[in-house]
DNA sequence: ATCGGCGATGGTAGCGCAAACTTGTCCGTT
DNA sequence: AACGGACAAGTTTGCGCTACCATCGCCGAT
């Protein structure tokens, strides 16, 4: 195996290294590598060359603390594992792909003490900004961002009162529409299956919306269940028989996510029920799954790509010194009947 | 708004702030903030009641160069939105949460030059160790790998030349495997439905697999069809419908992920093949999601959260000076029939 | 009383780099 | 020939923290 590399021992490689090895200043070498200053097109070559055949990886630790910058944008959301989030990364990492910014992700598993720690984990490194799921933090946590000295958007949600900027949907809004339209086409018994509230407020957002808005037409929720746990689609599927079997009267189900909904969905079409005559489904977050399944569920878009790309853009700007105001975008979700609500 | 900080300026805190808040020296304060060395109860109480008042967070950066630690893993991965990272790095947050090394991720879309440009970003913050999926790197990447100084482990795949340690399973064994089992259920024309190969090795190697053994019973692909883009069940869906017009006479299809061989799944039940005797199916992966269909899909579990788990303890017992050697550690994926592969 | 030892604390140097300034060099201009 | 100016490269300083060593008081053993 051929070996470039000069010196024997293990000793890390400094700036100082190049610069010996280029003949020229590690100052100079710095200025190479970051692109920065007048060098000449002559001494660029050979510090590059140098560079390289070094094998030279610049420490941005140092040039960090020399600089007082860095390039870290924090991402902290409450989980990878629901499809939602993965999506709302694909939106940031397009939009700070165009600056030199650079995601970092931290995951919560919608705990506020892990959300504490992630942050506070996070903040002494120095990022250049935060983006951080939900408008709900613990008073330590809201402290810390407050006090961060840098942009902050909260994300997914805008029913609070956002610390600096935020982007997302009305989660209430959503829930209260979905409501709407289920009652206009005529369904009564109508049931609900989510996740356990305290860990998600933005389930919980929606279905406060979605029991509000029932009411004001004098419905009731005819039976509700919640579970703990991934958005499975086994999870919706047994849900689904225990409501029925327990309250066979039902004939709308309101499903907190997708996943579940569409274990739903796949449930009452082996159980030879009716869709949408029958009996109604709605799920929320429109994913891509979705599509492949033998009938579309009803769904409501959370607009994910687009948040991470707004919140991206926020933190883009205020870096750049663009803007510097807080700002709060607020999104429509779109609402998809799909092939299990109407009548 | 209460407001407990005392220097009205926006200058950040630094050790000195917080050790003129509370009398004692900076190098006081740096002991109790990080449990080392002793400090009596009483000044540790002081101290940190001065930290925490003052909303004091320390800086990483500094602490890092000085001490030349960083408690930050690499962890490099293709993508996020198809299921089996998540698990991945489950397993790797399990193991890392009973240390004080961190996880951070970056992600290559499949790109090696994405890889090489990740890599390069992580190593220039020194980071106590790497784990990256793959065996297959782009030159750079390779060289970077060997000459980090750094603890190494390539997961996901055993079927190469690990730089340093590796976890995972043999992909070329996986579809060797699969076919054996598909053969010996009396099925002769069997047709493959996989990614695009060029961007996913192990998809690959599988797929090298499985020709390899059918070979061996003088059997050949009836038809193939490589897509690009995630794993959705719409493709799946599509996919299967084309396959099966084009080549009606297929008995067989092996999916390379669970994903798209659910939707090839749901299309089989909706045209009224009978499964498995007219016709079988099987994926890879043994996602979650699969539990919840209609019928199980037979597949291939790929062991993640092990590889995880067995990843990041090479790198903490590595870190620790507990075991210093190279190790490849190979998993066993485990064969579930489901109801998609029997005869 | 002297000493050594120990637990608790402080002082100093330096991690690797970049900001800001300084120096050197090579032009053309008059 | 003297000068100014543009550009290229070097020097100095310090970012905020921790490793390392020095110091200080207090104890019991001799």
């Amino acid at each position: 195996m051929p070996n470039h590399v000069l010196p024997t021992d293990n000793r890390p490689l400094t700036l100082r290294d190049v610069s010996e090895a280029s003949g020229v200043s590690e100052m100079t070498v710095s200025r190479v590598l970051r692109n920065r200053g007048d060098v000449s097109a002559a001494t660029r070559e050979k510090v590059l060359t140098a560079a390289k055949t070094l094998g030279y990886v610049p420490n941005k630790i140092a040039g960090a603390l020399a600089s007082q910058r860095v390039n870290l944008v924090a991402v902290i959301i409450p989980s990878l594992s629901n499809m939602v989030f993965p999506e709302v990364m694909t939106g940031i990492s397009e939009v700070l792909d165009t600056t030199d910014l650079q995601p970092v992700v931290g995951v919560t598993n919608y705990l506020p003490e892990r959300e504490e720690k992630v942050l506070y984990e996070m903040l002494s490194w120095r990022p250049s900004g935060v983006i951080i799921a939900g408008l709900e933090h613990s008073e330590a946590s809201a402290a810390m961002l407050r006090s961060a000295g840098i942009p902050i958007v909260e994300i997914m949600d805008i029913d609070g009162d956002p610390i600096d900027s935020a982007v997302g949907i009305s989660h209430r809004r959503a829930g209260r529409e979905m409501a709407r339209e289920i009652v206009e086409c005529g369904y009564k018994r109508i049931a609900f299956l989510g996740t356990k509230m305290p860990l998600d407020h933005r389930a919980r957002k929606r279905f406060e919306g979605f029991t509000e808005t029932l009411a004001k037409s004098g419905i009731e929720i005819a039976d509700q269940e919640f579970y703990s746990g991934g958005s499975a689609l086994a999870k919706g599927r047994e849900m689904t028989e225990a409501i029925l079997k327990r309250t066979p009267d039902i004939d709308f189900i309101y499903y907190s996510n997708d996943m579940i909904g569409a274990g739903g969905l796949l449930y009452c079409m082996e159980a030879g029920l009716d869709i949408p005559s029958q009996i109604g489904l709605a799920g929320f977050n429109a994913v891509e799954l979705l599509d492949g399944l033998p009938r579309k569920l009803a769904t409501m878009d959370a607009c994910r790509a687009e948040i991470g790309q707004a919140a991206a853009r926020i933190i883009a700007d205020r870096v750049a010194g663009t803007k510097s105001e807080p700002e709060t975008v607020t999104l429509s979700p779109r609402l998809t009947l799909g092939d299990t609500l109407q009548r």
